[in-house]
DNA sequence: CTGAAAGCGCTAACAT
DNA sequence: ATGTTAGCGCTTTCAG
């Protein structure tokens, strides 16, 4: 195929056609100056007529702003960043600011070349993002020209840095454990070199009056299945919840409590963390989770950046967002107890 | 806070500090035109010293290139969406090229605003992309100033779109399941009303020998479950191989078949199809499934718009690339039969 | 109220 | 080999 392409209607098409100037087009269309009511309907229809659209290209090179902005994930585009972009997204594009969104898969060659590229395209802001908090991120965002965001990552003091509050989202799952009467409560999570899974198993210390048991393992599905059989092939009282720092785990938790022909949420209640809805509505029974607020946490880094490229003061520092407790049935949703 | 940033250094700061004219210092730069070795040594150095980056807006206005692509897909950021943008991104991060991804959740308008955005930031093309073969793109792609290709979506004739081939994936399945001796199939997908889900369904009914049964449903793990406990309560011969249409499904017939006490894949042999690997990794056993290599998809579309904004002519019409059998536990891994 | 002119940062003839 | 000039498409003074 080759296919001929039309050439793209200017504003000076516009203003031949209109029998106008070309200042006098560009401040009728964007109701700048004093221009006739008139002149400013025809030159409107006339634009309309002939499809003309104004070059961004153009309008930043003067005005110095590309209504772009950049983010950066450390990941390959994953769970955790989409619904993060998502969020960012929601928040721009009332206001006509459009995202980069850049994979660096962890490659430090590749994460300079795509923060390169975003500089020269002369990006109003960027927000960086990664998969863990306790991650550094590239120094090469350190004296940039332009504001930066952290989501889900923590950058230096001076900057802002959205995280989930992970402290509260394991408190609010013990206590809703505890609130249901259930006492014997054990924790299985993930790597205790995330610092996520430390903050996590250290609110559930603190919460759980009784002999805390912790488990760290890694976050899949696996380990849950072999950490469960572990706690309940040792002798003493057997737990009566399991608080899961993964949704994944939680999955393993489940089927190995029905592989023991232990009934959840009856013998033994389930929470997890992360309400990954793919894993979460999907066990039997459906997952009471810990939801991290992804998306708000997005939306809030987007209304962030966006303040900071109108010179606009904003606080700095760790920002915590709340997290919620999604109730389904693996623990509490008889309805019969109060709910968080 | 409020910081203060500094001006960003432009061609002008270079040539002032070098000494030399402006177009010398862009001639030095790019290694275009005629100039001395020296000088072109000692520009490129002090760029680099005061941390010059040419302003990508003011090239492409004049270049009339923007070397930025949109991607544009109807779903919200999906499971489907992001590795074909991956792909996408992957195909075009050597070229220089970057990406606008825009998910417009099914909304009109959202399509349409985007849409403008695109054109006005100059992009030199666009991807669209959907989440279901059989859903009529917007006809505002139709008569654009730039070229549009297609993945997972089909377009009009005159351009490009890359799908996977559903049918030859089926076969695939079927071929593989046949070679293992099985013989008796059936298979359980997703909603009729699916172009895939019928297209797969029909090979499996050709491929299969003896009376082919298919159950339409839809795309959960609830419905394989569900499918699975009525195939095994209707009377006469049981199937002893099931294929799935798509992964979630299949997990929900292996629960099933666990709970009727069958044991997979030496009773019943399952295989699935999308290989989503957090579902399919994780099943117990491990799923053997249909990858339909979105990636790839996603690389060739790259590919593709690349060669079209180079005006380059490319084949035209749909482009079916071919699927991929992932073999695990849950069908043939044993290694003691060929594999496809 | 309208238009002429300058210029954003850069590239590409064209002179010198 | 280097500099001068024009101009990409637009906004914005500033005269008229």
């Amino acid at each position: 195929m080759r296919k001929i392409f039309h050439r793209r209607r200017t504003l000076r098409d516009v203003a031949l056609a209109a029998g106008v100037s070309i200042s006098t087009a560009s401040n009728a269309l964007n109701e700048t100056g004093r221009v006739n009511i008139e002149t400013r309907d025809k030159v409107k229809r006339i634009a309309q007529e002939i499809g003309f659209l104004p070059n961004a290209l153009a309008r930043s090179l003067l005005s110095k702003r590309s209504f772009t902005i950049g983010m950066i994930t450390n990941d390959t585009y994953g769970r955790l960043t989409l619904p993060m972009a998502a969020g960012v997204s929601e928040a721009l594009v009332d206001h006509g600011i459009s995202v980069f969104l850049c994979a660096t898969n962890n490659d430090q060659r590749l994460a300079t070349s795509h923060l390169q590229a975003l500089l020269e395209k002369q990006v109003d802001g960027i927000i960086f993002t990664a998969t863990r908090l306790d991650l550094e991120p590239p120094v090469e965002l350190l004296n940039l020209p332009i504001p930066v965001v952290y989501v889900f990552a923590q950058g230096p003091n001076q900057n802002v840095s959205f995280v989930p509050d992970d402290a509260q989202g394991a408190r609010l799952a013990v206590t809703h454990l505890k609130r249901l009467g259930y006492s014997r409560i054990v924790h299985i999570t993930g790597p205790q070199d995330y610092l996520a899974a430390r903050i996590r198993a250290e609110t559930y210390r603190e919460s759980c009056d009784r002999s805390p048991e912790v488990f760290f393992g890694d976050w899949s599905e696996d380990w849950g299945y072999v950490a469960t059989e572990k706690v309940f092939s040792q002798g003493g009282k057997q737990p009566d919840a399991i608080f899961c720092g993964s949704d994944e785990i939680a999955r393993g938790v489940i089927d190995a409590l029905r592989d023991l022909d232990l009934s959840v949420p009856n013998d033994v209640a389930v929470v997890g963390f992360d309400n990954w809805e793919v894993i979460s509505r999907q066990t039997r029974p459906p997952l009471t989770t810990v939801d991290m607020e992804l998306k708000e946490l997005g939306r809030q880094a987007g209304l962030a950046i966006l303040a900071l490229t109108r010179d606009e003061a904003i606080d700095t520092g760790i920002q915590r967002l709340s997290c919620s407790l999604v109730v389904r049935e693996s623990c509490g949703a008889e309805g019969s107890h109060p709910q968080v």
